[in-house]
DNA sequence: TACATGACTCTTA
DNA sequence: ATAAGAGCCATGT
């Protein structure tokens, strides 16, 4: 009773967002965590990625880089090479764990929702 | 209640 | 270019 209905938890926002983001496409922690209103910061999403495994339906977490583009959380998936792999299937080329052409594979949510 | 941890980001040297 | 420190907030013990 402690929560509020029109409030949703701060990983259901995070995990909504980063289900928008289209097949194809990047974002980064900080993008999505200014989404949600910037108020949990980039570590809470990074955070709630984590538990995202536990949640359903699917987070396509493995889209979600930091700022540089690289593929920090690659070792939290089933294996390290399952997120480097699950980008390259989509036609996102992928080096020394790093997105190539990060700029023109960004997806902003503050722009593309038109936030 | 307080402390430690973390899939981040920024600034400074 | 690389390294280190600080800021930030939620979760777990």
């Amino acid at each position: 009773m402690s929560e509020k209905p029109t409030e949703q938890n701060i990983y259901d926002i995070i995990y909504q967002v980063v289900r928008l983001v289209p097949r194809g496409r990047v974002t980064s922690y900080g993008a999505i965590a200014a989404a949600v209103g910037a108020r949990s910061g980039a570590r809470m999403v990074g955070y709630a990625m984590n538990a995202c495994k536990n949640i359903k339906p699917k987070v396509p977490a493995h889209r979600v880089l930091n700022r540089n583009g690289q593929l920090t959380g690659k070792h939290h998936f089933s294996t390290p090479d399952e997120m480097q792999r699950l980008l390259e299937k989509e036609g996102i080329t992928v080096k020394r764990d790093k997105v190539m052409d990060l700029e023109k594979l960004f997806w902003d949510p503050l722009i593309e929702l038109g936030i």
